[in-house]
DNA sequence: ATCGACTTTGTAATCGATTACATCTTTTGA
DNA sequence: TCAAAAGATGTAATCGATTACAAAGTCGAT
């Protein structure tokens, strides 16, 4: 059993370096601070004080009394999730610029575990809030919002709107999804869907039934399967698909996990893509360029949307909002690849089977 | 341009709550930490001005009076990697569960980010540092030990001996990799590196290495891909094995996304898997479940190795380690799967093919 | 030499909790 | 019944920075 003592050597502090340098804590202040007039000989002092000691300034100490702690919590509902790490990615570009660290709230898929954040938030550790995660109305858990921090909605939110969000345009391009769908002549469309309650699933359903409108089709001419966003939801609704009696000849996943799933299911199971049935993804991960045919999907500007939610948080942050501010929709980009082809009746119709 | 004041409404503190409930702050400190004694009825009443003022306390102020964040960071090479979704999955879980919460810091593949974090942690923020990424010798860069913090690798290290660490097999496994390709009648091998300096890739090609030697095979019964722990690295790699007039016909690559990359750009050049040619990976991702063969890899304990080196680090902080906490091992288990088959003059000699 | 304006530096209050110690109250036991 | 012990509560110091304000120093103009 080893007792070690962490940090056994006298801490050394702010008042130790004025010390050394004889001059007071609140020239040390100053001189670390860039802030304030100060002669460059006693900069000069300083600094070496500085350096000889090897001081590190306590942040905790500082950020209490700036009220201040130059972070910012970024809520994410699954950090497995690839697209999240992109997000991140840019958010961490544009917040590291403005001098801020970030600190990831990883929900795991969980929205229990927000109230742990929520916490967080509450006890001061924090100067503000980027959310990944969508609410449903009539949810009355404990909500980010309690936190009375400045606070930017990454995702579809319903109500709440003196909540700043920054968004992609979900809702246009399922409904674009739908539309290439309808171009190559598919008349009876399969959805595989996110989770139930999620605010970006319903944003991409209702991007699907506007498409669906579009084309003049209806009820009848679509099957829906319930899921969540990862790969078994798409090997789930395959199988449930391989068992109807009317299949669907064009599927659009509400994500590309489980478009892979379902692209790997119906193929284990013998049918060829595109040529007996059509897959359109939505995200655009990595590996939706490693399937085999390509999948066909929608491509979200991740880096692009992490950049802005970070850029609204902190106009937000320092009072300096616009109104054009309040409200951003980045557009997608279909990617149109090998796991969409001519509906089979449309090929046979042109002759091309 | 709005300016509204965040918090305009005044803090709670824990002075405001004391009088409301007519006691003195060190009794609702005392309340709220449930240590020392206090009189049922005294502890009625402060939880009653807690829960009228809505009061949280100020963690900014307690961590500096106790000198202590409850926070640990974890240092991981790169978020977008889901090996490392799954490993922060088991540290969260294990450090929750002693009240520690846990502050990310990804360095995106880029080791230069890490002075960051490494200031994070010289500035008090953190008690305590789990480090995934490995050092190379001589390498003098600031450094996370510079902190003086407890930590704990979980990642091959080289030399530091002071640091426990927290590691998965990776000479082992990659060892197991090369003999399971031998026994299926490979006897020219091809390697597809990870990133040059990196320890864990350096570990997993001297257990390749050792594979060979365990089998009589010499320098010339193998090549080696320069590549990267991503997709990318695997796509170059198969090119190069493309153009070789003398191609190996069993391939080990050292993460699962390079083998993917591989298996994909040699199946798109028309050769068959595992007919022609035989892949291993490492990892386990969930997507080498997905392939077309499945990929022959090696599952890392992701979960378990998480909730270990968080169980070793906490040990650590509180001067509890035990000498078998030092260094810890845990084995891979290999998934032999769809992309690895007899050799093709074994399957001929054998008459297969 | 004196005054005012400006620059540089220091003193001490402050942020909001925790906690050692002192004080007061209650209980225990002879 | 009273001293001692145990229990409950309060007072004030403390963590380590920042910063308002005061004080001291510098300089040029009169």
């Amino acid at each position: 059993m080893s007792r070690k003592r962490w940090r056994s050597v006298k801490e050394i502090r702010i008042a130790d370096v004025a010390r050394l340098a004889g001059v007071s804590t609140a020239t040390v202040s100053r001189v670390l601070a860039n802030r304030g007039a100060v002669t460059a000989k006693t900069y000069e002092v300083v600094m070496e004080a500085v350096h000889r000691s090897g001081y590190t300034p306590n942040s905790v100490a500082r950020n209490l009394r700036t009220r201040r702690t130059m972070t910012v919590l970024v809520v994410v509902p699954n950090l497995a999730n690839p697209v999240f790490a992109q997000i991140l990615r840019g958010i961490d570009d544009e917040l590291t610029q403005s001098g801020y660290g970030l600190v990831i709230g990883n929900l795991d898929n969980c929205l229990e575990r927000e109230a742990r954040y929520v916490d967080l938030a509450l006890s001061r550790q924090v100067d503000g809030i980027l959310l990944m995660t969508g609410r449903v109305p009539g949810d009355d858990k404990r909500h980010m919002g309690d936190a009375g921090l400045p606070m930017v909605a990454m995702c579809a939110t319903i109500g709440d709107s003196r909540i700043p969000n920054v968004v992609v345009q979900d809702r246009e391009a399922s409904r674009a999804a739908v539309q290439h769908l309808v171009e190559l002549g598919h008349r009876r469309l399969g959805y595989v869907a996110g989770p139930i309650g999620n605010v970006i699933e319903a944003e991409r359903f209702a991007g699907f039934l506007e498409g669906l409108e579009d084309a003049g089709l209806g009820k009848q001419n679509f099957v829906r399967w319930e899921g969540r966003f990862v790969f078994s939801a798409g090997v789930a609704a395959a199988e449930s698909f391989l068992r109807a009696k009317n299949r669907p000849t064009g599927i659009f996943a509400s994500c590309d996990e489980s478009a892979i799933g379902f692209l790997k299911t119906v193929q284990a199971a013998g049918l060829r893509v595109p040529d007996d049935v059509s897959i359109v993804g939505f995200d655009g991960i990595e590996f939706a360029d490693y399937t085999e045919p390509t999948l066909t999907t929608f491509q979200q500007p991740l880096h692009l949307l992490g950049q802005r939610g970070s850029a609204v948080l902190l106009k937000l942050m320092r009072g300096e909002m616009t109104s054009a501010d309040w409200s951003t929709r980045l557009p997608l980009t279909l990617l149109a690849r090998g796991t969409t082809g001519k509906a089979p009746h449309a090929r046979r119709r042109s002759g091309v089977a």
